[in-house]
DNA sequence: GGAATTATTGATCAACTGATTGATAAAATA
DNA sequence: TATTTTATCAATCAGTTGATCAATAATTCC
């Protein structure tokens, strides 16, 4: 029961060079991704820090030399969230000449991607939502991020109605609040993600373009 | 404690036996009030059980006399919860003979309702379901209310496509999803309802219903 | 090689937490 | 009235939890 058992977990002592500084930065990513894990299986309700230093493979008092405090792991760990979907999210070098229709298919391709192969990244952020509202620190994170994601939507929704793909009496605003909402309540039932999609385009596309889109239906759906 | 109280079935005594039965139901019903104004204020992560009897100004030894572990007090929780949504939502003796559109907005209204003057109820409500993914027993409760008010909601749209009003090609099953989805998210983001709702209607109304109704907008109160 | 810095650990603390116990009123019952 | 049941509380227990500290190993720097 004593410490040598989480030992081989790490890195061993006698190993090669690796700078100090990478080495505690490796070390903060590693106790954040167990705060995710166990975050994931219990939620902020059961998050201890000793589960979550063992989940590392390190003692408590190693966990407080990165992150003196349990607050301030929980902040960096929104904050590394926040990278990661701004990151995954790229809206980057506008891929705007896309078809509206399309793009918007890749928002939902994206969402499903999460949800595929992200899970856990989803999972995470919804604690997180969850807990931002009695925590300022993570609520400012969040909000930005889903400001950044709406300002998207929006310019997408503008630039397919300027297309003639949407339907004109939906403004962008509109239609991006929906789909923000949508998506948001998606999480907690995402076995209704299919559904929803189709409720969703039917929405804020026009119906003569879904139908001739229909016809020509076989369209390959990923960019990585 | 004994097996002998299971004998107490004497209901119809002479006597006004208010005392004893009453004021247990009562202090319950007082636990369980002063467990949802701490779990609002705290959530599950901040939620104990010493401080829930202080708000509700009895001893901690009191609590566990009515609730011997903190999960049922949780569990009877749920289960009030549920039977006030359940009562307030009151599928009841069908208003059926309402135009369809009224009764969509009927489904909002309630919404904003819920909001404006029963915040207390949604904000456990929205506790209660993030719980839910690892706690089976809340799950179910909630669950059951979920899918009562999705079958609602189904039957309402039905109605109103037969009658002509909504768009025929969005199923009911596909409505009822985007409903149910899109205000579960607007949980997170309330500020959303007015814009949302808009958005909602015109994804499920046909735009003649919609725009007939716009020009004669104050007809207030509707009989068949 | 040796000092300074960085990284890690076992042990431990003080406060907290869910739950129990024994005593004891208060009410119901016979 | 006497006895049993119901309801409440102060005190306390055993285990948990976030955090600290002194000791020490590993790495970097001179």
């Amino acid at each position: 029961m004593k410490a040598r058992t989480t030992a081989q977990a790490g890195k061993e002592r006698g190993r090669p060079k690796r700078s100090l500084r990478t080495t505690a930065l490796d070390r903060r990513a590693q106790l954040i991704e167990a705060t995710m894990t166990v975050l994931i299986e219990h939620g902020f309700e059961g998050l201890r820090t000793r589960r979550v230093a063992e989940q590392a493979g390190v003692n408590i008092a190693t966990l407080h030399y990165y992150f003196s405090t349990k607050e301030k792991l929980i902040h960096g760990l929104a904050d590394y969230l926040g990278e990661r979907f701004r990151t995954l999210h790229a809206p980057g070098p506008p891929r705007a000449r896309n078809p509206g229709l399309a793009r918007l298919r890749q928002e939902f391709a994206d969402a499903a991607f999460y949800w595929e192969k992200n899970r856990k990244l989803l999972l995470v952020m919804q604690e997180l939502i969850h807990r931002s509202r009695r925590c300022p620190e993570i609520d400012r994170v969040l909000q930005s991020l889903l400001a950044e994601w709406r300002r998207e939507l929006e310019s997408l929704l503008r630039d397919g109605r300027e297309e003639g793909i949407f339907r004109p009496e939906v403004s962008p605003a509109e239609g991006a609040a929906l789909l923000t909402t949508a998506m948001m309540g998606l999480l907690g039932s995402p076995d209704l993600f299919d559904i929803v999609f189709r409720a969703l385009e039917r929405a804020l596309v026009k119906p003569e373009v879904l139908e001739q889109n229909e016809e020509k239906k076989d369209g390959g759906s990923d960019h990585s």
